[in-house]
DNA sequence: TAGGGTCTTGTAATCGGTTTCAGAAATGAT
DNA sequence: ATCATTTCTGAAACCGATTACAAGACCCTA
């Protein structure tokens, strides 16, 4: 028993199958220019001493290994989660690794992981928590990398994206809120500068001005995507003498918050205030819970984000793609029509 | 503008600081033996090129990139998702980069995930979903890597390791419920071949013995961690018709299937049934919730597992160290006095 | 002063592949 | 039979580091 094992390289097959090393390049990556009786020597020599490729070997030359970057702003969020497990899913099934990377919605950070994945040489990039500030749009470009965008956009960038219709889903939402009878409607917003959030809000907006409602100064304010935020929006509202029926908020788990507090001061839900959220969060549908939200195929968008990621990596070059998914409303126990 | 920015390489240093390349690899990993006046013109030249050296060129060599393999059972549960939380953030810090496997605790993917381990050089594995069947301890020694065994244990295997002291939590829980005075008492036990379940199923014996309950046979019955095998099991308790007056899961997530299970069907959790969950997922302390649960330090143990790995892909070695985390009780709404 | 250590350093081999280039062999046209 | 193509193939350079080895410089001892 040798301590050292010596993984077969390629210069085994060679002398295996009576060829230079070349060659065996050849077969694997290009064989169409290798001849018949060559090919079947060499793949039966890879056969028997079943021989895999080094992707570091490779790397070195080709400048990427068999890694994929995907930025999501905290993998705590049931959403991101789920999108998480559709990627890896999908890369798993095309033999790619993939590196998570938690931004915090931070930009520093998504520059920082962003100079890794050029330094590792990983083949491409999902970026997932885009927050449009100047320098990401030019770090994505410098990355001379396949990118995908996924969940949200980075304004002025041409790229291969997976985004969910979010206006119409938030115009759904405001729209649901208001044919139930509320005309007092807030909207607890995202994150200023994620486009999600903006399209969100945009969809609010729409709804609501549609609808000729009248939307005091103060209606719209906006969170962290946390639930802490959401408890602490909820904690003021309510401070404030609590001026509106009902609530759209721009993800689950601040629509969560916004539960907590009001609960948590007396105020019930739907009786008293109705709550909306957005996502779809797997615990959004527990029977406690019965949150009301606007559902996003996560699972299905990261997958599809991943084989986008994938057609580019393997270089199948076109114009940019983007896939928009349609939302849809989850009736559940968090709205009703207003009291008085 | 150039096509290819032409990364700076050693050799561009080496001729900046004017020395042989062999030299500026000395000053990076062994500075020791290179004189003064070298090892000052060679960091003047790296830091003049803001020179990086390239990971994979030296995996190359030393057979280890900077990356580091973490196999869960799934990401999507909140109690995997807060340990892979603590690791990245830890890893982030010592600048690794982490590579995410879900296993859904299949023994063949562990393996394939172990295989790709070994191909791509990753300097090390943290296993946090060891299902103990036979080829596992065989490919985890056969990698000649790092690792780090954390949530549960191979059995017979030596290695570091990061767990619970999942005796004493089962044990603390089922000891609540008979303190509440309960005496017929279920156990929703997890996988068969799980340490951490088989321990927690341990502690509920023990618990049960010592208070010399008399436990029908079919007071413990296994599901498979998640909420489906929850509400599964709620079900079939219902139907046979719910002897017990308490029950103990081994998850969170099966505590939740139970007691959804359980409410569909009308029976009210804590006034009919009591429930205890372990692990203390984020879901568990929201308001609509408020699971009575064992607390475990996920994120802590995260953080524990990724920095004994890095000590031993460092080379501190030393002899095996076990960590054990001790896990608290957390007092919410799910358990009460039996009725009668 | 010859011989033996200790420090430093550069040369060259190596890791395991890819790719350029030029030559050999096979094919076709005249 | 000759020359021009086309098709295959191997030698060698390269990717960007690490490291074994040998040799030069310097110091000490006998």
């Amino acid at each position: 028993m040798p301590a050292k094992p010596k993984k077969t390289t390629i210069k085994d097959i060679a002398e295996m199958a009576g060829v230079s090393r070349a060659t065996v390049s050849r077969v694997l990556s290009n064989p169409s220019v290798v001849s018949q009786p060559r090919q079947e020597a060499v793949h039966r020599a890879i056969k028997d001493l079943s021989y895999r490729p080094s992707p570091i070997a490779r790397g070195l030359t080709t400048g990427r290994v068999p890694c994929l970057h995907v930025l999501i702003s905290d993998i705590r969020n049931p959403f991101y989660a789920e999108m998480a497990r559709g990627v890896e899913d999908a890369a798993r099934n095309n033999d790619y690794a993939v590196v998570f990377g938690n931004t915090d919605d931070s930009p520093e950070r998504e520059l920082q992981y962003l100079a890794h994945t050029n330094e590792l040489r990983f083949a491409g990039v999902i970026m997932m928590s885009a927050v449009g500030k100047v320098d990401l749009k030019k770090a994505l470009c410098e990355l001379n990398r396949p990118v995908v965008l996924a969940n949200r956009l980075v304004p002025g960038m041409e790229a291969d994206a997976v985004v969910l219709n979010n206006e119409h889903g938030a115009y759904h939402a405001t729209r649901y809120l208001i044919d139930l009878g509320h005309r007092r409607i807030c909207h607890l917003a995202g994150l200023r500068y994620s486009s999600a959030s903006a399209e969100r809000k945009r969809g609010f907006v729409r709804a609501v001005e549609e609808a000729a409602l009248d939307i005091p100064q103060g209606s719209v304010f906006s969170g962290d995507l946390r639930v802490e935020s959401g408890e602490t929006m909820g904690r003021r509202l309510v401070k404030e003498g609590l001026k509106c029926t009902a609530i759209f908020a721009a993800n689950d788990l601040m629509a969560i918050g916004l539960i907590s507090a009001f609960e948590s001061e007396g105020i019930r839900v739907p009786e008293d205030v109705s709550v909306i959220g957005f996502d779809d969060i797997a615990y959004a549908g527990l029977p406690r819970v019965q949150l009301t939200t606007i559902k996003q195929p996560s699972y299905e968008m990261g997958r599809a984000a991943l084989n986008m990621l994938l057609e580019r990596v393997r270089g199948e070059s076109s114009a940019f793609r983007m896939m928009r998914f349609e939302p849809e409303l989850v009736e559940r126990g968090t709205c009703s029509v207003p009291r008085s």
